[in-house]
DNA sequence: GTTGAGCGTT
């Protein structure tokens, strides 16, 4: 199984794989993904990022969660939907 | 060439 992660307040430059890399530094990361905005498919700032397991979700968010990125303070935690 | 709280397009 895996663990879905909500991550917020992201800089408009950040990618998939940039997001992907930097979970992968503090657990094994399934997929991540940057929602990007449908029509004009522009970053909406946000994505979700999917852990092997729960111990590394938490151990993602704990390392992540309220610290600086790119100038921006990172926001992680559970997703609310599966 | 822009924006800034939130929980995605298939």
């Amino acid at each position: 199984m895996s663990t879905k992660l909500y991550v917020g307040n992201l800089p408009w430059t950040l990618n998939d794989n940039d997001l992907k890399d930097t979970f992968k530094s503090h657990g094994n990361v399934v997929s991540a993904k940057i929602v990007m905005d449908r029509e004009s498919g522009r970053s909406r700032g946000f994505g979700f990022v999917e852990m092997e397991n729960d111990s590394e979700a938490n151990s993602a968010i704990k390392a992540l969660n309220g610290i600086e990125f790119k100038g921006r303070k990172l926001v992680v935690s559970a997703a609310r939907a599966n």
